[in-house]
RNA sequence: CGGGGCGUAGCACAGCCUGGUAGUGCGCUCGCUUUGGGAGCGAGAGGUCGCAAGUUCGAAUCUUGCUGCCCCGACCA
């Protein structure tokens, strides 16, 4: 993508508005527009990244075995009746009245709409386990929206749902929503934590918040500092033991947030618990047969007989996790992609436009990198280099290649990382490999 | 929902106290000079001063009401 052609609308000052640095990051790389409280656009830059996003936890989902659907944002209220939530919600929930006079909303999430389907189709325990999830828009109209599209009001989320004949097999969908997490996050180029969770009435210990660490974040965790250490699981298929063995191993360590931490009770050693920020990014969570009994949703067992089933509900926040990345991952100048989710991997920068040597060496690059299929946004604008080398650092792309008139004459690029600020002069077709070869 | 703050050009702000018809920096357009880390000079474009009533000969400025946004707290993916 050629700059001049692109839509970047970055911005050299701070904005008012923005208090945290990924709020402050977004809108100066013309990643996001606000549209009113908590509501926002996305510009080119930032629905690249968001789709990146969604792309990996859709991947993950689907190598789980998750099966995706799309359900409505705006759903009628009666099934929120049957579930009792309709009156429980609050004023979060978004009301709606359609011209019928017919009470609907905006989903602020799925249970009762995905009980529905499950109830409407599915008669026997033979078409279990099965887990539905969809990535969708929700809206939770907050008191408080606040730190950009960290805690807007509409959101995008993946929520999985799943379905099973016994608490056994609820357990085993939920380990095997813990694997996936893992696996997911660790794709996005974050360190998250799972934490153990409140389960509120319904009990046990099936509940786990995804945390992502930053300094920024919103809320105190505690944790044992070998948690970090764990490797990130690999392999598909995995046997319900398998599946439970690496859980065991995730939930070993102490892990708590700061209204779940005692210091009295923790029995960590002072020197290996670590206190950091973090940022909530993704919560599972086991409820039983919470709307499958209110909603009826039962399946004929292997004796003939009716059973409720037991459900969970696993949910990521996509649109959080842009804001939460960039939370982990910027510097001064701004923000760092993990190459995972850049919007581009190469930004290349044409440090004389309009100079014919510049021109045609850029043009030649651009065209190979293209073409050996690397996304590059190419600045081939007439500005200056200070300037240009200042706005490829704030939208952050993995690397940058810059050609001016002082390389073109000895067939060399500079390659920069953008992460760890080195950089080599190489030769084009050197270069060329270098960007190319990585994945 | 309690408390606080702010709405003036695309962005950041001054002007308001003490009314006289709007300004600075950045950005944008054009020209010249520059050219390896957000350049210099010159010339331009761009504003119903959040909205509505009121006071006044006259309101960005004073009064009242409304509205939008931000921050702290309580609450949440």
């Amino acid at each position: 993508m050629r700059l001049s052609r692109y839509f970047l609308p970055t911005l050299k000052e701070d904005p008012k508005e923005a208090q945290i640095v990924s709020h402050r990051l977004m809108l100066r790389a013309g990643m996001i527009q606000q549209s009113s409280a908590g509501i926002y656009s996305w510009l080119p830059l930032g629905h690249k990244v968001l789709k990146n996003i969604e792309r990996i936890v859709r991947e993950e989902q689907n190598r789980a075995g998750a099966l995706e659907i799309l359900m409505p944002t705006l759903q009628p209220a009666d099934l929120w009746r049957e579930s009792g939530r309709y009156d429980d919600y609050g004023k979060e929930m978004l009301r709606i009245v359609d011209r019928h006079e017919r009470d609907m909303l905006y989903g602020p999430t799925n249970e009762e709409q995905v009980t529905d389907i499950f109830r409407s189709h599915v008669r026997s325990y033979k078409n279990l386990p099965l887990n539905l999830y969809h990535i969708q828009w929700k809206f939770r109209d907050e008191v408080r929206p606040r730190f950009g599209i960290m805690r807007g009001r509409e959101f995008l989320m993946k929520d999985a749902y799943s379905f099973d004949l016994d608490y056994e097999g609820a357990k085993t969908a939920y380990n095997n929503m813990f694997v996936a997490y893992l696996k997911t996050f660790a794709r996005l180029g974050l360190k998250a934590i799972p934490l153990r969770a409140e389960t509120g009435p319904i009990g046990g210990d099936l509940s786990h918040e995804f945390i992502v660490l930053a300094d920024t974040g919103e809320s105190e965790v505690f944790y044992h500092k070998n948690l970090l250490d764990l490797e990130t699981p690999e392999g598909n298929d995995c046997s319900p033991e398998d599946l439970q063995a690496i859980v065991d191993e995730w939930t070993s360590f102490y892990a708590a947030a700061d209204e779940m931490h005692n210091p009295e009770t923790c029995d960590v050693a002072e020197a290996d618990l670590v206190s950091r920020r973090g940022i909530e990014v993704g919560h599972i969570f086991h409820f039983g047969d919470k709307y499958s009994k209110t909603m009826g949703a039962t399946v004929a067992g292997p004796d003939g007989k009716d059973v409720t089933v037991s459900m969970g509900s696993y949910g990521i926040g996509v649109s959080r996790l842009v804001g939460g990345i960039i939370e982990a991952s910027h510097d001064d100048d701004g923000i760092i992609w993990p190459e995972s989710v850049a919007p581009f991997k190469v930004g290349l920068i044409n440090l004389k436009s309009g100079d014919a040597e510049c021109d045609a060496a850029c043009d030649s690059f651009y065209g190979k990198l293209t073409e050996a299929g690397v996304e590059v946004l190419y600045d081939d604008t007439a500005g200056r280099a200070g300037e240009k080398f200042a706005k490829m650092d704030l939208i952050g792309l993995p690397w940058q290649a810059t050609i001016g008139p002082r390389g073109v004459k000895s067939g060399v690029v500079e390659v920069k990382n953008r992460a760890t600020g080195e950089k080599q002069e190489v030769a084009l077709s050197e270069a060329l490999t270098l960007l190319a070869g990585r994945s």
